[in-house]
DNA sequence: TTTATATACCTTGTATCACAAAGTACTATC
DNA sequence: GATAGTACTTTGTGATACAAGGTATATAAA
């Protein structure tokens, strides 16, 4: 998979996951992973500095869970103005991926 | 339009539109404009280095055309080998726009 | 006991690439 | 003859995914 595609859609990706419920940080790497059956992945280098950002954007608040047994987990959970900026992002997405799609011939089915 | 969405997808439409014909640097800026209905666009700024990285690439090749009364314009023609580098960039297109779908919700029909 | 593996967070530096901003030069229009 | 449009080119900047490393704890294997 390029590195160059998933620029820009990290962070709508992350967002959207997080809309579905709360994650801490290496949960997300591996759900991403997961649902996109491995097509696209993301590593730790890269997760953490777009959580920072989004956290000084206010589209995410983390907070600390302290376990029995284990490290502790930092969990992330998407704001008001992060939903927003999610719809918006993903607004955007569409209208590109339709843009593409007008030049570059469809997919073959399979 | 997000500039970062566009990263590593130019590469693909410029060869996809030099596939169907060739063309000359500007043509291929206004171009994109219009089948994209302003969707996405590409500044000069942008396409040169983008065309002389293929040319180096070997996957266009270059020819200059003299006019009677204008500037020469300098044609593109897609070469073999990239025809096959575009077929694979789709590919990988597809493949990644099928796993970002994976994630965020389809768009609303309007 | 020691080692390895997995979990979980974090940091620094690098490469890529779209763009801003500028320049050159010719043609057509007002 | 001034302005706008066409057409190619260059230099420098900013954003961001990643490589490569680090820290620390818990569990499984040797």
């Amino acid at each position: 998979m390029d590195r160059e595609l998933k620029r820009g859609t990290l962070e709508m990706l992350i967002l959207r996951l997080l809309h579905e419920k709360d994650l801490y940080g290496y949960e997300i790497v591996t759900t991403l992973t997961e649902r996109t059956d491995g097509g696209i992945t993301m590593k730790e280098g890269t997760l953490y500095p777009v959580l920072y950002r989004m956290d000084d954007a206010g589209f995410v608040e983390p907070y600390w869970e302290t376990q029995e047994r284990a490290v502790p987990r930092k969990y992330y959970r998407i704001t008001d103005s992060g939903k927003k900026h999610l719809h918006e992002l993903e607004q955007q997405w569409w209208n590109f991926a339709r843009a593409v799609s007008n030049i570059i011939p469809k997919e073959k089915a399979r």
